[in-house]
DNA sequence: CTGTCTTGTTATAAAGCGGTAACAGTTTCA
DNA sequence: TGAAACTGTTACCGCTTTATAACAAGACAG
């Protein structure tokens, strides 16, 4: 039950495989037929594997894989093809391809190599912002104290994630607005400040205001208090 | 560089493979004999590859992995066979090989493939995904807490199963539905809530909402909520 | 063809985000 | 000193999102 994606330009293998994929494996196949168009759909879409031919019009399936990895791309790749020398598969393997197929093969066999290729944990490349004993996971919405979960809103989570961005940097009341706010023509002073109080009542261990994750600067804005810092 | 265990009765073979991975690839390489005696060594030391040859004297190496996975290791196996038909493979990655590799084969091919599975992060081979006690197995189409078995519909289960696969990770709707629901169908976030109603009240043990398995961020999204915590 | 299972729609209720308004305390500076 | 601006706090509410139940249209097997 994954999402799989098939570029492959034999239209009699692809239905065979996208058959094969779909009704006894269950996943959610995909299919191009041309490595150029397939370049756009791979950068695009997540899925969860790829089975990419070799020889392909517009753009061969090694080039189509490099270019991928070398955005970054980390969805698991099959290379399929017909040449069986040994150099090839050498370059296909170190292209960034998960896995190397022969032609002729069974449908079973590839259906058994992506599932290998599923049990493989989701890489999560997590950018976890510190402060202190705080974390803030932005692609994860999750913010924790030794832990423990701490929840806030979007709005009020993207001003923290904003000033756990930029930990030294004071910023006025306009720049936040216009910074976390997008320019929303109707953010007001007053949002802020009461945004400022929710992630104060939530992420502050002690409700001294001096000792708060979230400092005033008087007359010139808030900015994130040092950790184990009191004024 | 990396420390290589060769488990091969075949002595010439053996010394080829190891000489070919110590010279030209610089890793590190250990061997074996016999099944029985490497499934201590596979258990005692920390390989970072392991080459398994299925036909073993003392304990078959299907056997042997067998054994080190249900045991929990997670060292990438490339299995090493003279067998080519398709259950042989099949049982081969089922069993929680990595790669598959039949003889007679390059030496080099061996070394890019070995390269290959260095270069992906550690695995965790099991077919069965769990998430406190509860135990879904995608092939098998089976989902059970503690032995007994709970039934859902085959769209459920997919949904149920994506989020399992990303148990950290927060989805929008959208993402849902563009990655659990065919992307041209008209799938609407309706039918993403309904199938999640649906899911809560198989899966559940409580009714209340804030201990559901699948947690709702308000305008963000859902994901699983770790096993054991309560918001 | 008929009952059952799947999968979605619709209607309605509930929850919670995100903000406004009002006001009190504090600082700045003429 | 006193007004004005700045900051913190609370109460409250409109609106969007989410939950839930009831129901209906297909799909599918017997």
């Amino acid at each position: 039950m994954a999402k799989v994606l098939v570029v492959e330009d034999d239209i009699d293998l692809c239905v065979a495989i996208s058959d094969s994929l779909t009704d006894d494996e269950h996943h959610t196949v995909e299919v191009f037929h041309d490595g150029l168009d397939s370049l756009s759909a791979f950068k695009t879409t997540e899925y969860d594997v790829v089975v990419l031919d070799w020889d392909l019009p517009g753009m061969s399936g090694i080039d189509v894989l490099k270019n991928f990895r070398s955005a970054g791309g980390m969805t698991p790749v099959i290379m399929l093809t017909g040449k069986n020398e040994l150099k090839d598969k050498e370059l296909g393997l170190d292209s960034g391809a998960d896995d190397y197929l022969t032609k002729p093969f069974h449908l079973k066999e590839l259906a058994a190599r992506i599932r290998s290729l599923l049990r493989r944990p989701p890489v999560v490349q997590s950018n976890v912002l510190k402060h202190g004993d705080l974390m803030l996971d932005p692609s994860n919405f999750r913010i924790t104290r030794s832990g423990d979960e701490l929840r806030l809103s979007p709005r009020d989570f993207a001003l923290l994630e904003f000033l756990m961005r930029h930990p030294t940097n004071i910023f006025s009341v306009e720049a936040l607005l216009a910074r976390v706010w997008n320019y929303d023509s109707d953010a007001t002073p007053e949002g802020l400040r009461v945004a400022i109080r929710r992630i104060r009542k939530v992420v502050d261990t002690s409700d001294a205001l001096d000792s708060s994750i979230i400092e005033n600067v008087a007359r010139v804005g808030y900015r994130l208090r040092p950790p184990g810092k009191t004024l």
